[in-house]
RNA sequence: GGCCAGGUAGCUCAGUUGGUAGAGCAGCGGAUUGAAAAUCCGCGUGUCGGUGGUUCGAUUCCGCCCCUGGCCA
């Protein structure tokens, strides 16, 4: 019998770290973060990073794993959390993920395809063709190849059609071809929890005092960090993230203090809309409201059962 | 107190030579397979400040009132 795997998530801001934290007095869990900006080192406060003491209290993983400049990915999240899933099983310990960047999740959780992982190259190669053709007549041309996947994916969506191109160039096969393969995941169901707080206004208030918080912990200088190294730029995956973004374009003087704030905050509630989404589509997450009466204590009850029998 | 400019969607504003109105942002819903805190799609009824008048018909024209900003006293 293994230690069963734990996942506790959520939209931005709806507490999951505290609860993560809380259950960490109770069973000798070691936390797995779920978080593609958390990833990145010297992005502290605009990422709500667990603090040192927390971390000196309680194992995390996949934490400051990279600089700002390289980039992280599913199916390397996916690869990362099997393994150290495994790791600490051997320490007789339970593996908690905790995080909101459900995508990871569901690479783990469901498996990816077997597809090759980005090219710059060729990124950069079909980057060019968008600027002489325009994204219209590259997806014309993903229709040619794979008029399944360009049947899927809109013609504005440029991200997309790099990819499914990306794709078709790099193995002479087609994304919906490949994607049709029965991918390998994590062979277990996983109990899954989403902490969502009601009504939605709630969420957005704290969501903006916790803005403002970051802001009054130096945030700003966070980000004039980071700026200043001289090597990364706007549009580097880490400079997109939510306040990171905003905050570099007043850095920049492309806005004011004032809208830059207004703007990372209403970023984070759209961010925090997107995830509820996924969240929605998905009827084997048991959504528990972290503002209710006791919800913590029957939360714990709750791993208490899924944990029985297999700690000693 | 007088003069001028404004009061139209949650916010910033456009517009209707009189036939009850539309953009951006915000918000809401959805998609999501190695960039995902990304990327993309869909959704626009609001006493057009109030009140009288003219008119078949007023948010639009006229009178009065209220509010905001500026200038002059």
């Amino acid at each position: 019998m293994t230690i069963p795997v734990l996942i506790l998530t959520g939209p931005t801001g709806s507490g999951k770290s505290d609860w993560a934290m809380r259950l960490s007095r109770q069973w000798p869990v070691e936390i797995i973060s779920v978080d593609s900006a958390q990833v990145f080192r010297g992005m502290d406060i605009g990422t709500a990073k667990p603090d040192q003491a927390a971390r000196a209290a309680v194992a995390h993983h996949l934490l400051d794993i990279l600089d700002p400049a390289q980039t992280y990915s599913a199916g390397q999240f996916a690869q990362d959390a099997v393994a150290l899933i495994s790791q600490i099983r051997a320490r007789r310990h339970i593996p908690l993920l905790v995080g909101g960047t459900l995508l990871y999740l569901r690479a783990l959780r469901q498996g990816l395809a077997p597809l090759p992982r980005a090219s710059l190259e060729h990124r950069q190669s079909i980057d060019a063709a968008a600027a002489r053709q325009g994204w219209p007549a590259l997806h014309a041309q993903l229709a040619r190849l794979d008029p399944q996947a360009a049947g899927r994916i809109h013609p504005n969506d440029a991200q997309r059609i790099q990819r499914a191109l990306e794709v078709c160039q790099l193995t002479g096969q087609t994304l919906s071809g490949l994607q049709a393969q029965r991918p390998a995941a994590l062979q277990e169901p996983a109990p899954i929890w989403a902490l969502v707080p009601q009504p939605r206004a709630i969420l957005h208030e704290r969501i903006a005092a916790r803005f403002n918080q970051m802001m009054a912990q130096g945030f700003l200088d966070e980000v004039r960090a980071l700026q200043g190294r001289g090597d990364l730029r706007a549009d580097h995956p880490s400079m997109r993230a939510v306040g990171y973004r905003q905050l570099w374009q007043y850095c920049n003087g492309h806005s004011t203090l004032a809208a830059a704030v207004d703007g990372g905050v209403a970023a984070t509630r759209q961010l925090a809309k997107r995830q509820l989404t996924w969240l929605r589509g998905d009827d084997s997450i048991r959504v528990v409201d972290p503002l209710a009466p006791g919800a913590f204590e029957s939360w714990s009850l709750e791993v208490g059962v899924a944990l029985s029998g297999f700690i000693c």
